[in-house]
This record gives C-alpha cells, structure tokens and sequence, in this order.
DNA sequence: TAGATTGTTAATCGATTAACAATC
DNA sequence: TAGATTGTTAATCGATTAACAATC
C-alpha cells in the first residue's frame, strides 16, 4: 500500500460540530495542565508528559488533538504556546461568552470574585440579585442588579448563559423568568430540579454528587 | 428457545464492583430525581417518567439497574423509597462516608452550610484553615480547627476524603501534609494542579470547566 | 383479561488503544 | 544519522439501544 492517491487530501477540513462530551472533558483537561505548564516556562510538551499529568493515554491525546489539526513536530512535541491558543480556538472559547450570574449569597460571590471563569474566556457581564438590600452593593467588580433589568442585559448582551447560584426554592421561578428572556443554557448550582423546555439545557452542579465520582473511582 | 435449563439461576448474585464512571454518574442522576420524587409524594415511578427527567434512555435505566438485582414491578414501575435506598447501598453511601473539608473562606462556608453533603451520605467530621484568625469561629455547625489538629482527626475518624476550599497557592503544600496523614481522595476547589502519588486520586473541579462543557451540549 | 412496564438478549455504535510508518 | 515522537490505521473493547418475551 503506497501512496498512490491523493484524492484523501480532498476531505475538506475536519468538521469541529460534533465534539463528544468525552472530547471536550478531556480538552478542558489538556488546556488546564498547558496553562500551568506555561507558567513555569515550558515551551514544549509531548503527549507522554500530557498523559503524565492527566493520566490520559498518550495515544488517545494524539487522536484528540489529531483530529483538529497537525499541532504537533514529530520528535519534538507540542509548543505549548501554540496548543493553548488551538484548544481555545477548539473550544469556542476564543469568542468570549458572555454570562450572567445570579444570585449574590455566599456561592454567587465565591463565583464572582475567582478568576476560573474569566481564565477559561467567560466574561461575567452582570450579577443580579433578587434581594433588595444587596441590590446595589458590589460583587467581584459587579454591581448586583435588581431582576427586572434582566430583559435589557439579555437583548444588549446576546446572553445565552446564566450561572444560577440562588436558593433552591428560588430557582425554578428564576429559571422560567430566565426562558422567557431567551437563555439557552442554565447552569444550575442550587439543589432544585429545574424543568425548562427541551430547546434550553439545564446543567446542575452539586459537589456532592461530583465527590460521588470521585469515590468511585477510588473504590474501583 | 423455551427454558429447559435453570442452571442460569447458577450465577452467584452481581458484582458491584465494577463500576463504570458513566453508570455512577447516572445513578447519581438518578437518586437526584428519585428524592424530588418523594418530596412530592410520589410512590412509584417508571423508567419512562425517570427518562423525562433525566433525558437518559428508558432502556439504558432498566438496564443500569437491573445490573444490581430486581427493583421494578413489571407493568406497574419502581417503589420510590425501595428504589431511593438501593441506589444508596449501590453508590456504597449507606456507610456515611466521613470527610473533612479545608479553608474556611468564601467557597469553604458555602459548601459547609449547605446540606447538598449530606443529602448524599456524607459526613462532615472537621473544618480546617490555617489562618489563625479563623481558628475557633464557627462554620456550618463546626469549630474551625487549626492544621495541626488534622492527625488526630484522620486517625480517630478514618478519614480518606479531604475537600480542598483554598487559594491556588496554598493547595499543594496542603495536599502533601493531607497525603502523609493517609488522605487518598482530595477533592480539589482550588486552581492549582496537584501532584501526588499514584494511590492517591485527585478530583479537580472548576465550574468554569463544567460550564464549558455545558456549552457542548448546546453547541453539538 | 388487556395494558403497561420490566428485564434481557442481540445488534449497533462509538470510544479506546496497540502498533507502526512518517518525519522532525 | 539515531532517537524521539507524532499522526493514523486497524483491532479491540465497552457502552448504548432496539426489540421482545416475561409478567405484574
């Protein structure tokens, strides 16, 4: 089998759609351990010192990143400079979402007040609370908002992000107030089971069942 | 093929041992719903109105848990509360699992005044900072406790599961003490990458990174 | 009984990885 | 050049699901 067509190179780009739940997990992963491979002034990495960290199979690294692009010198490795800009380009990220945040209480200050969200391309655009005795007041750089300006936020902001750190009770109100302004995506730290129409994903968040995880893992 | 052999009957009960992240994960989702399920007085639920909630297919329920042994009616559906406490002995949550959490900062008092811990099995035995000025206020029910108490604290209580609520920085000297004290899991809050021995698992968790995968969901 | 729903088989699908040629 | 490491193929493995018999 020699090389006698080169009709293979027809195939047009890799289509970056269809990105596997599995795919991106690992990609946040990849991206997390470039940034603080950076940080202490490496400028390359190969796939074996990636699995290292991440204990991902070196194999499946390559195959990951494979499939977007030729990022990597054989014999050398990845720059690490240049991986981090792909990763982000691959994730979407390099197109800053914009999110808002609700919910000013202990969570939603933790939240706001860490540089995790701004490090991964989210842009926090607004912190809104429903308590009017916090309206006003400042949350990492934020002033909190009172709901009823959530409207004007969405149509200015294209918001499709909200970040729900809010009491349980209080969340499956918020969250039909939140459909009806056009977000799509809820991402659920409060304990309450949220139902939204099909076309709006809800992701929860508890540490607790994330520790659950991580339990088994060890355990098996 | 009538059944002309029991011999089948032969096969000396599931094994739990093996238990894939993603099984895990559903149960988890599961038990989630299943208690919101109670809340409302519901009795029995199918494994139809279970994938209403959950958007896992109904078959893939059935299947994840009749890997464990015979739970459902035919024709009628899952008891609520029968269902609740089999998937709690499954996720091995019914022998509470001790944990001490570390940093009593924002995120820190968050995660301890909330019940989510609880609800799931979990035991919250000690809080820990090592800010002095912390030592001996009062977070979710509990002293804060110096570092230098933690020995005492893993031996008496057996303590395999530490939280991690602490500044970047401050993470991996912390990890290094929390491994010689005979810590295996740590679930880390923190940013900062942590390097540890192999027997040792650590589970970062960032919402930035969840929300990015969130965001897959939406974009594919 | 008739309808509903489970438990399970067998087929499909996708994800992982070993192996190796390409090449820096 | 020799050694290292990528990119990719082909085989393996495990997870998902359609279909249906069992049975409440």
């Amino acid at each position: 089998m020699s090389a006698p067509e080169a009709a293979q190179a027809e195939e047009a780009g890799p289509d970056e759609a269809r990105l596997s739940l599995g795919v991106a997990a690992r990609l946040s992963r990849y991206l997390q351990v470039l940034t603080q491979a950076r940080k202490m002034g490496k400028e390359t990495i190969s796939s074996r010192e990636l699995s290292e960290y991440t204990h991902v199979n070196p194999t499946q690294i390559r195959r990951d990143l494979s499939g977007f692009g030729r990022f990597g010198k054989r014999g050398v490795g990845y720059n690490v400079d240049g991986l981090i800009a792909e990763i982000r380009r691959i994730l979407q990220t390099a197109g800053q979402h914009n999110i808002a945040l609700f919910g000013a209480g202990r969570l939603g200050k933790a939240i706001a007040s860490s540089d995790i969200f701004a490090d991964h391309g989210f842009n926090v655009v607004a912190v809104f609370d429903a308590d009017p005795r916090k309206v006003g007041t400042s949350v990492g750089g934020h002033t909190v908002r009172p709901l009823d300006e959530l409207p004007g936020v969405c149509e200015e902001d294209g918001l499709v992000v909200a970040v729900l750190a809010v009491p349980a009770e209080a969340a499956q109100p918020l969250a039909d107030t939140l459909v009806a302004s056009g977000v799509k995506i809820i991402f659920n730290y409060s304990e309450g089971l949220l139902q939204v129409p099909p076309d709006v994903t809800v992701h929860t968040s508890s540490p607790a069942i994330d520790l659950l995880h991580a339990l088994y893992f060890y355990l098996s």
